[in-house]
DNA sequence: ACAAAAGCGATTGTTGACAATATTGGCTTT
DNA sequence: AAAGCCAATATTGTCAACAATCGCTTTTGT
């Protein structure tokens, strides 16, 4: 993913805007809640407003952005209740994509998630820096465990569409859950389970890990609520 | 929603169109994997090719439609193997409503869910239709239980994306599992659950339930097959 | 001084014409 | 006769101008 892709080949323009809009969406360089003007992002990405608007189309399709008619369109933002509703989303899908990954997943699969793991344990044991793990670290055994579920309906909600917006809600509000040591060995627990092909308690297991995530986040916001009153719900 | 609705009141015309042809794919007026040309629809719908195309670009990002550059779209089809990827996915989501509608559903809305299961039963009893109950009733219930979970994230995306897919597969295929006498059972069985309160048990049922819906399906195309063959996996 | 309405500016929605690309049919060649 | 190439045609992609709508400022009346 270089720089300066203009018009990945073969593309339309409107194909290019929507990827790099989406990009800058999901990256966080544009903060969820901004107004966009079609000017402005016609003059940014260098096209007509023909194609800019087939782009955000596509963006709404998607609900990464929201349009109010003769008014415009912001980039979504999520709530805090539409937080933790999809921390029970997660829950469900994740629980069944670690029920099929024991079961599909090959030896080789395996094997290699098990290099990751260790590879996140060394950098988790010296303490290198601890929001890593739960940043990029985190995904990446879930993003794994995804893929081995073989279920391309499964991995392409949870990753294409669900994750979207939880990265979105990371850059927000920057919530780092500061409990690695835990995560990880939760994750180290879920991966035997895959290894013994016991579907059921990785399943399980799961649910538990993301059901405890969610109830670490809910307990930060409570104690940030309590500290600064006016952050109440956000604006669709 | 009543008939000719062209411009319903206050949206744009891409609005308007967006609606309109989703519609037809769900319901089934526009086969899947039927190509749209551009002028055909710009006709169809009596409108431009600028708003048109939004239409088809929101479509596009809510995967109702494939598009390949220059070369037109085609309403999007589900192979054998994405439907019963989805058959996992609605066994993981719809669980997990079960599981919050024990927990958040009112008193009224239990008493009113057992109503439309009466009602059921008087059709399902009279065999008054079989396939009927199968076709609305099921998907009745199941919208309810979904409703149920005040969990308006998950309702989104069970009613809105999915089912739509599902439905869309219904038309193509007309499955209409037969046993409803067996499914109307289990039905009652995940509404006492609810109405004791016993999430857990009521998600349990509710994976049954689907679980086996879905191996109905694979033992249904299976046999089909066999007096088919010609009948593999489907273009996307 | 305040409230309501009218006018103004800016932004979005729509249209039609033009350019680029893929498909189809016919022709040449082996 | 079959395969491949080329041109003609139809379809999609892009652009720039025009129309409609909304939010804001200003004005005017009580």
């Amino acid at each position: 993913m270089t720089v300066s892709e203009f018009r990945s080949s073969g593309q339309t323009l409107a194909d290019g805007a929507f990827e790099r809009i989406q990009n800058a969406i999901v990256k966080g360089d544009i903060a969820p809640g901004t107004r966009l003007s079609e000017q402005y992002l016609s003059t940014t990405f260098g096209i007509g407003r023909g194609p800019l608007r087939e782009a955000i189309r596509r963006l709404e399709g998607r609900r990464l952005v929201v349009r109010v008619p003769h008014a415009g369109i912001r980039v979504a933002s999520l709530s805090y209740e539409e937080l933790i509703e999809l921390y029970f989303v997660r829950e469900a899908l994740e629980g069944m994509a670690c029920r099929l990954a024991a079961q599909h997943m090959t030896d080789d699969d395996i094997v290699s998630m098990r290099k990751v793991l260790a590879m996140h344990e060394n950098h988790s044991g010296l303490q290198h820096n601890e929001s890593y793990y739960q940043q990029e670290g985190d995904l990446d055994i879930h993003y794994l465990i995804i893929q081995g579920s073989k279920n391309s309906t499964l991995s392409e909600l949870l990753c294409g569409d669900l994750y979207h917006l939880l990265r979105m809600y990371r850059y927000r509000y920057s919530t780092t859950p500061k409990r690695p040591r835990q995560a990880f060995a939760e994750h180290h627990r879920i991966i035997e389970a895959i290894a013994d092909r016991d579907g059921e308690l990785a399943e399980l297991l799961m649910r538990r890990h993301i059901s405890a995530s969610r109830r670490n986040i809910e307990r930060l916001m409570l104690a940030q609520a309590d500290n600064d009153p006016s952050s109440g719900g956000n604006t669709v």
